[in-house]
RNA sequence: GGAAGAUUAGCUCAGUUGGUUCAGAGCACUUGCCUUACAAGCAAGGGGUCACUGGUUCGAACCCAGUAUCUUCCACCA
């Protein structure tokens, strides 16, 4: 079959993902055949593609493809998270485009509109996903938000809250005044902030309300809200503040007595060792609250402004209102001074907004339990991290473990199963019907009317921790006594997770926590974590700066294995990846050059009589030997995740190995045919190169593979079965890297001295270099003829290992040249030997050291001497 | 403030538990080639006091201590 002279990826792709797709490849169904198993890492349902999926996702394409060529049952499934936060936040910015504000509509009217955009734009990520060869088992793709899946998060809501592990308290929250929401601690941000340390007077009362001219000063960066103080605190062993023992003093600007208060918390020698505490907006300060039983005063609003309580710029909001009461401050007299301040400030992840530590009713997940036994999986090596270092962070963080907040106050989620009875008792049950069978075992009176659902929904990590379940057998979560399905049973515990770090906590723990709890096992064996993708200069991809490409460009421009290879060339695990257009140029080269490779071989005319060349003959049998030394290497790395150094390995194997060395031993001359056999090995080596490229590269191999009909009967290689290591020569190979090394040089030579590759050059071999090689040696240096023994005459030599060879060089040699060259490799090697010596010589050395290494450097003080010795002769021919 | 990790060629990184002939790869670079698969290519080549300072050892890129710089994670001193 011709082919054309370029590649073109777009037609190529096309074809071949609309013929897996017609076929089915990508389906998995249980059998006998051992499951290899991936969950998708799911992207937001309304999200688009970038750089961080196409490497994610190019990881796990490769793991699949390799494993179903292995033969395994290979089965990756897809689908979407319903991103709670991220999708609201982003139908409510598109509501107020159209000019309608959130609180006008009914939840109904909302989730309408939310279901709506995500009819619109949902699933689009996961038809770019096709654009990259991603072979997911599309018939399996799932939704976070799907009915079957939000019943077993509603499930499992009621199974942890009647094993009490769940509960409803008010605590002091991350509140986020954009999103209108709480978040957990893990969505809060911490960056440090600019800010001012406003010095204040608070006077001490007489006792009526009225201030003395006695004062103390407090330091603070929230001016604005000192309405809300309930005490001023101070240490009890710090004698400057023993006089304030029992007084009251007042608040500046509003005039409202609140006592002087002992507590060990109060540092003393931070800011003036005087503490206002506002019980309502620190967390800290409501801990001081309890202890001291002091009043909580919420003078904020939920979008961050003051409200009536605060008697003064009510309405304002935060920051203004900070900057306005600084300027009141200053005029009344109580500011003392301004300084700038550098704190630490939490912010929304999802927002950027800066977080209101606020007292509110959220419902908590215990965690202690639940993240000893999470701990544990990865202690023992049950659940293995790739790279290991992550594992010293989860632990970490497994160990300081705080209750997870779990409610949100959103309507894009699952709605939390708890109902409110009149009097305010609080029945959780799957269903609203069990709810009300409840609650009128509480009061048989009670009708639905009469009960209220909890407003909030579950955050989106409460549903995605089911995902390695929930996807096969929803039934299961929440329901332990649940007989696992089929597809459980048979693809869970998965094999293999690729995501990133930076969701360790929010997802991978959570898992971990989610399988033993329901499956008492391991959700997979193991994460590989892959870097952040970064622009070449190592800035993060972001829209404001402009720096992240659109991966669908990348592809119609290189093409999908190109765009691959390129993501794949700069992933070391762990490490953040600096992206850069030029590795999915050399992709493209690669394409380019595997494509020209079946050309040249498919171009040749064969003739089955015609008799093998010595040169070819050994050719095959190196290459041979070398696939079958590689494959060793390439099966290693990928045991052990490195799938960029299993890469270069193949890559290096079919560009300078198969191209450069034995298609160029191989070739047969112009206008002649090849033998028989050696084609047939030359055809077969490709096959087998083909079939290991393309777990990274499934397109143009799926297109030469079928190319190469009738040899594979319209068979994908998709199915095709990883080339497996036979045994290999070690001696032989090193055999030909000699033979190499001497062709490089005679190349060098010829380089050196302008004297054309075509031109016949005549070598003399003085030392024991293998007989069999002679024949590729003389064909890739262009040799008539090789002889042993050393060239009389000007010559020019060299050294290959310990063998010296000459070439015969009459006119063309500058004997000043060569003497100097040879003089100065004489020189290094007497140097080398004097080392060597050095070291034989050092009694301690001969004492210690294991016997193969003192007989490796008795090897090299004789190969030395035996270069001496040669050097030596050849300066002697010379002169 | 705490913790983890990093520092090897111009760039990105290997270096498998201290010892194969003065440290390797890819890209980039230099030189020569439009050689009938491929100029997106071929051939040849240059390039590193392994961050710094000490220590352990017969022997250190590798182990130990300290220093410097960087990255990430965790952390509510108002």
């Amino acid at each position: 079959m011709e082919l054309s002279t370029k590649y073109n990826p777009s037609e190529v792709e096309e074809k071949w993902y609309a013929y897996w797709l017609k076929n089915r490849c990508f389906h998995s169904e249980p059998d006998n055949r051992e499951p290899y198993t991936i969950v998708i890492p799911p992207p937001n349902v309304t999200g688009i593609l970038h750089m961080g999926h196409v490497l994610n996702n190019t990881l796990n394409d490769v793991l699949i493809r390799k494993a179903r060529m292995d033969g395994k049952n290979a089965c990756w499934v897809p689908g979407t998270d319903h991103a709670s936060i991220a999708t609201e936040s982003k139908v409510v910015a598109r509501l107020k485009e159209q000019g309608i504000s959130k609180d006008d509509l009914t939840r109904e009217q909302f989730l309408e509109h939310a279901w709506a955009w995500k009819e619109e734009h949902g699933g689009i990520i996961l038809e770019q996903l096709r654009k990259l060869g991603a072979s997911c088992d599309w018939d399996r793709t799932r939704f976070t938000m799907e009915p079957e899946l939000s019943d077993a998060v509603i499930a499992t809501f009621c199974h942890f809250y009647k094993k009490g592990w769940i509960y409803r308290g008010v605590r002091m929250v991350n509140w986020d005044p954009v999103a209108l929401t709480a978040i957990s601690d893990d969505e809060v941000i911490h960056k440090d902030t600019k800010s001012h340390f406003y010095h204040l007077k608070y006077y001490v009362s007489d006792g009526n309300g009225h201030p003395t001219d006695q004062y103390l000063v407090i330091a603070t960066t929230r001016p604005e809200t000192i309405m809300a103080d309930a005490a001023i605190c101070v240490n009890p062993a710090d004698e400057r503040h023993h006089w304030l023992r029992g007084k009251k003093v007042l608040i500046p600007l509003i005039n409202r007595e609140i006592p002087v208060i002992e507590d060990d918390y109060v540092e003393m020698d931070f800011g003036t060792g005087c503490l206002k505490v506002t019980p309502a907006h620190d967390a800290h300060d409501y801990e001081i609250g309890l202890r001291h039983n002091l009043p909580v005063l919420d003078i904020i609003d939920d979008h961050g402004c003051l409200n009536e309580q605060a008697q003064i710029l009510v309405g304002e909001d935060r920051f203004v209102a900070r900057k306005k009461i600084g300027k009141m401050l200053e005029e009344s007299g109580n500011l003392v001074k301004v300084e700038e301040y550098i704190s630490p400030v939490g912010y929304s992840e999802r927002t950027d907004a800066v977080i209101e530590p606020k007292l509110s009713a959220q419902w908590f997940l215990k965690m202690e339990d639940l993240a000893a036994r999470a701990l544990d999986h990865v202690e023992s090596g049950r659940i293995k991290f790739i790279p290991d270092k992550y594992r010293n962070t989860y632990r970490h963080w497994m160990e300081n473990v705080r209750d997870w907040c779990i409610s949100r106050q959103l309507w894009w989620g699952q709605r939390i199963p708890a109902w409110y009875l009149p009097d305010g008792q609080v029945v959780v049950e799957e269903t609203a019907e069990l709810a009300l069978a409840a609650a009128r075992k509480i009061d048989p009176s009670l009708t639905a009317a009469d009960l209220k659902q909890d407003e909030d929904v579950l955050d989106t990590w409460f549903s995605s921790w089911l995902w390695p379940i929930s996807v096969f057998d929803p039934k299961l979560p929440g329901h332990p006594e649940h007989k696992p399905n089929r597809d459980l049973s048979y693809y869970y515990p998965t094999n293999d997770l690729v995501t990133g770090p930076d969701i360790i906590f929010f997802w991978v723990a959570r898992m971990i926590m989610a399988g033993d709890e329901f499956m008492h096992d391991v959700p997979f064996h193991n994460v590989y974590f892959t870097g952040i993708v970064r622009d070449k200069i190592g800035r993060k991809m972001s829209k404001t700066l402009g720096n992240s490409p659109n991966p669908l460009d990348l592809i119609s421009k290189y093409g999908a294995d190109a765009v691959r290879l390129g993501m794949l060339l700069c992933s070391s695990a762990g490490n953040d990846i600096l992206y850069d257009e030029s590795q999915v140029e050399q992709g493209r080269n690669f394409c380019a050059k595997i494509w020209n490779a079946w050309r040249l071989v498919s171009s040749w005319n064969v003739d089955p009589e015609a008799e093998q060349p010595d040169a070819a003959r050994v050719a095959v049998k190196w290459f041979d030997n070398l696939l079958s030394r590689v494959i060793e290497t390439v099966e290693d790395h990928y045991g052990k995740f490195r799938i960029n150094d299993a890469l270069m390995a193949i890559y290096k194997l079919f560009w300078d190995d198969y191209c450069s060395w034995f298609l160029e031993l191989v070739k047969p001359e112009f206008g002649k045919a090849v033998d028989g056999r050696t084609y047939e090995a030359a055809v077969l080596f490709f096959e087998k190169l083909i079939k290991l490229i393309h777990p990274v590269m499934p397109f143009i191999t799926e297109e030469l593979w079928q190319a190469m009909e009738p040899r594979h009967d319209g068979e994908t290689i998709m199915y095709q079965r990883t080339p497996v290591a036979g045994p290999y020569d070690a001696d032989f190979l090193a055999q030909f890297e000699q033979a190499r090394e001497a062709i490089i040089s005679i190349r060098a030579i010829r380089a050196q001295k302008q004297i054309a590759p075509k031109e016949l050059l005549n070598l003399y071999v003085d030392g024991e270099l293998s007989e069999e090689l002679t024949p590729v040696i003389k064909k890739a240096a262009n040799l008539s003829y090789i002889q042993p023994g050393a060239a009389e005459g000007t010559a020019v030599s060299f050294l290959v290992g310990t063998i010296k060879m000459s070439i015969p060089m009459a006119g063309l040699v500058n004997t000043d040249e060569e003497k100097a060259k040879l003089e100065a490799e004489l020189d290094h090697q007497r140097k080398f030997l004097a080392g060597v010596r050095a070291k034989l010589s050092n009694e301690k050395f001969v004492a210690h050291a294991p016997e193969a290494v003192i007989a490796n450097e008795r090897k090299k003080e004789s190969d030395c001497l035996t270069r001496i010795e040669a050097l030596e002769a050849s300066l002697n021919t010379l002169q």
